[in-house]
DNA sequence: TACCAATTTGCAATCGATTGCATTTTAAAT
DNA sequence: ATTTAAAATGCAATCGATTGCAAATTGGTA
């Protein structure tokens, strides 16, 4: 295709190159200027003068040219784009919608730095090198959901240089900054909430192995002791999906008369569901068993009843990360944040 | 930076450029061979011999050389990226969990043509110009999900030459391939149902002025008129989201003694929501009234009682999407897709 | 009119790969 | 040992922009 005897003649004028799309030579020479002046005028460079840079650009509107961003990029070692990593269990879990809100307000904070998002999911089954798209330079950075098992490979690449910020729950000796919630608070609110609700004994539903349940239910376990109460280990279900096997375990303590009349859920996915599986047996909410979420997903209010549950700051959340990495980028030192985390009271805890 | 009177010495040998990244010239000097021979060697291409090639990708790999896609983007003037074009109303429509799962699907889809996904919502308040995404050459095409009120937009864009697969409601003079689902059978499948589970008062939830809507509707009356039935319009609620209202409307419906025994709402999320507010009111679903969603979102089986619905294709969609795109790519003749729906028959529609 | 400084513009190198063609190396045939 | 075809490698142009410095233009002042 590039030969050079095939010097591909330059002497038309105003049709574009067989690749049919301008570009800043032929603006340069419809304006009669050159690529340089082209390209400065573009750019809002002072140094063009007002009135060459507005015959410029308008010229570049009426033609609808737009600057090639892979030459630009290469000379510039500037990339507007930065990758959004999402790290699942399967790929359902992506349709968590607490973190499609995460992702939505990351999107945000980039847009306002007219940067935009290159998204990957990276699975299991599915492993595939996502550094790469830092290391092939398609992104500027890396900012990665759902640490999990990774962690030792996190470390890694950003001990290789990468520029990475982490949304999930701070391991103790990690190399990289992340942001998340205060699992530990939102444990603690949602044990204190149930146990001034008059609970007395209060189920546990998520998978401690998850960094981030943990805290929470530190927190939890924390407002049980704190009001002289203790949790019963049989009521610590690490099931989260899976309606089935969940409603099969709600029937087990059922039918074992293992009792209770309240549950914190990690999620408000497992909260629903539980709730579900409270109804079939007959149980009301939350009259005979009072119920707090996590995450707060907006479904919360449309169902009934409607559920109690903590919410994290998704906002502050997708902006701070976005923060932190800008300083990345500009070699700073960057620390991790942790953000509270607050509780809506609604129907699922109330007294009456 | 670049100087002609920095000449930046390459007589280093071992240490990266000041980018402290590696480039083909770097592989090169170690391999002690020509950067042609690096990137055919890494390209697979056989004109270079085994022997080479193994040699020069085990230090590729050692050394964690990825080959910079700006540079060769534009030379080979080849993108890896696609863009994905999420238009709503609002911010909140990316958590619908349908679109979601369409998402994920295309995003597998391309992962298979090893392309990466480069994600931006258009919503009212920030428009953006998303056809730079193209024009700028950073992704090799669009592909729209939603294309609600921007019909005659879309038509301009393509007819503009950008390669665009869109999502949604096949318009009678759209220029633009489609994918959607069969949104009358849809609508036809529901309506069917509901009358066969007994019901002879069906109220239909959703917004006519959506086109995907509209055929929903299409397909549900001629369920009704098959068999005799006729639609009430005073059962016609176009309110979707806005659980306040919703539930507003429903109270109003009961005080006012408009009777109903089943519902069509065309979204799983409008479904939920109704059931809440009926259940609020005292009324069992599906006892009293019957309820039909559309999308199938996973929630579905996770409340009680499980959620009747109809179920699109996304899997299929997604590939479909992409499938046409590559066509498009290789400027064959594209048309659009119309993909069957299939009714999931659960306890909200139940006999007992 | 001549001179100098301040503004504008253009020249050409550069970013890091890919690739057509020329050149060298290797292997086979004479 | 030559010749010759095939296989492997290298040279240098090219993709489309950006930018340091040189050159040209403009304007003000003497």
């Amino acid at each position: 295709m590039a030969s050079r005897k095939d010097p591909r003649p330059t002497d038309t004028l105003l049709t574009p190159k067989s690749n049919d799309r301008y570009q800043m030579a032929d603006l340069a020479r419809l304006a009669g200027v050159s690529t340089s002046t082209v390209s400065r005028a573009l750019a809002g460079n002072p140094l063009i003068k007002e009135a060459t840079r507005q015959k410029i650009q308008a010229l570049a509107q009426s033609l609808n040219y737009q600057v090639n961003q892979s030459a630009a990029s290469l000379r510039k070692r500037d990339i507007p784009t930065m990758g959004l990593v999402i790290m699942g269990e399967s790929k359902q879990s992506i349709s968590d919608p607490f973190i499609l809100s995460l992702i939505g307000h990351i999107a945000d904070a980039l847009d306002e730095l007219d940067m935009n998002m290159l998204l990957t999911r990276v699975t299991p089954d599915r492993a595939k090198n996502f550094a790469a798209l830092y290391e092939t330079g398609q992104v500027a950075g890396l900012l990665v959901i759902g640490q999990l098992t990774n962690h030792s490979q996190l470390n890694d690449l950003y001990d290789r240089g990468t520029p990475m910020v982490v949304w999930g729950a701070r391991m103790p000796d990690s190399h990289y900054p992340v942001v998340g919630g205060d699992n530990f608070q939102g444990g603690f609110l949602a044990g204190q909430h149930l146990v001034q609700a008059g609970c007395k004994r209060i189920a546990f539903l998520g998978d401690i192995n998850h960094p981030e349940v943990q805290m929470r239910h530190a927190g939890f376990v924390k407002a049980l002791t704190d009001v002289g109460q203790s949790f019963d280990p049989r009521l610590y279900m690490p099931l989260l999906f899976g309606d089935t096997a969940l409603r099969a375990a709600i029937g087990q303590w059922i039918d074992q008369k293992i009792e209770f009349d309240g549950v914190f859920a990690t999620s408000d996915v497992a909260a629903l569901t539980i709730i579900a599986a409270l109804q079939e047996r007959g149980l009301k909410v939350p009259r005979d068993v009072k119920v707090v979420g996590y995450d707060d997903i907006p479904l919360s209010t449309h169902i009934h009843p409607t559920l109690t549950s903590i919410r994290q700051p998704t906002e502050l959340a997708g902006r701070a990360m976005v923060a932190l990495m800008r300083q990345r980028l500009q070699n700073a030192d960057v620390d991790s944040i942790t953000l509270p985390t607050t509780l809506v009271a609604r129907e699922s805890t109330s007294l009456t």
